[in-house]
DNA sequence: ACCTGAACACCGTTCAAGT
DNA sequence: ACCTGAACACCGTTCAAGT
């Protein structure tokens, strides 16, 4: 709390105003499809009036990726409160493919996986973004452990890689050569997800 | 066979050559970040001889994708072979994630989902490259119930689509967080094919 | 103080001109 | 017949000049 709070568009609000309208035009032709023109002239500013407020392209797709962690972190709070930790990951898992198949999601899209290959400030975005799903998923599988709804045995560490693996998979997928409906893969999550994680004797 | 079988480099050799060194140019500095100046000075050619022979910088991506699908093919030899087509499921994820921890892998980076999302032919070479592994896949768990070593009700389909999901997410990924090993990873992975896939009552 | 938009150094691609 | 490399239409980014 340092200044402002004036009725003039401040630097914050501009800033959003710019990432939603870069979002819009990377959903329309992709990161490296938008141009610089396109987002201007969809935020109705000049090219010099934007980078005012970033610096370059990919601070606007690092700006984006840090308002995902946002509504990530949303997303993943059920898993810290759930009574059962494993019914919560399925359930989550089975929101987060229908919001993919809805595009409703925002935007992991291999656009912006592939610009953290070669800009560190992406990447260290999405590294954020990453290890914060992997800190909440690992969480909830050692307190299933704790509750005995998840295989103690299992490696919890290395079945997050996976299963975050999975999530990234879905993301980036190409819809896949058959038209599968949304259930069946809903349903096909929810099992594998439970076959993987349960205690090896139990059925439950 | 029309033509040739001369001592001069045709149009064939040519076309490899130019992959092979945009091949090298795309792993240094990714799709986007190789320019044609880079990719003409590997292969030893000016821009006007390279264009000869690709039409585009997309389709030397189309080129090398097809060349994948055929060591694609190689690895997936042995699911269709095998005595056990889950457990030669799960050796060819463990081969998998080795060959993608080691870089030996050859390019389906993000950088090509990405190029896929804009250009037609990218998307197509690639969709041709999903539809075999996902029909190989398929075939193999089809086999495995046949053979009583998969869950007769197992969404195939639905089940290979995860799986494929999951093959590519580790593609892509960033590293993760924390530093696995290989073998955990891989042995992770084997329990949850395991685990998914084989029949309900039983253990192996 | 803040914005404009022409200018800069690049990119992928083309094509007149060379050999 | 095949190749060269300057030229073209773009891109992301900058910065003198305006208000």
């Amino acid at each position: 709390m340092a200044s402002d709070s004036k009725a003039v568009p401040d630097q914050a609000s501009r800033r959003r105003q710019i990432a939603r309208a870069a979002l819009n035009c990377f959903r329309r032709s992709g990161f490296h499809g938008a141009s610089m023109q396109d987002i201007c002239a969809e935020a109705g500013m000049s090219a010099g009036a934007l980078y005012r407020y970033f610096p370059s392209k990919a601070a606007i797709i690092v700006a984006i990726a840090e308002a995902e962690r946002e509504s990530h972190a949303l997303m993943f709070q059920p898993l810290e409160e759930a009574a059962d930790p494993l019914a919560a990951l399925q359930e989550l898992g089975a929101n987060f493919i229908r919001q993919q198949l809805d595009g409703t999601s925002e935007l992991l899209t291999a656009d912006v996986l592939a610009e953290a290959a070669r800009n560190p400030d992406v990447k260290a975005a999405l590294e954020r973004n990453a290890a914060f799903a992997h800190e909440t998923v690992t969480r909830a599988l050692l307190r299933g452990q704790d509750l005995g709804v998840v295989d103690p045995d299992l490696d919890v560490a290395a079945a997050c890689h996976l299963i975050i693996a999975l999530g990234d998979g879905l993301c980036t997928q190409l819809g896949g050569p058959a038209q599968l409906s949304a259930d069946r893969i809903v349903q096909a999550l929810q099992t594998m997800l439970q076959r993987f994680c349960r205690p090896v004797g139990g059925r439950a």
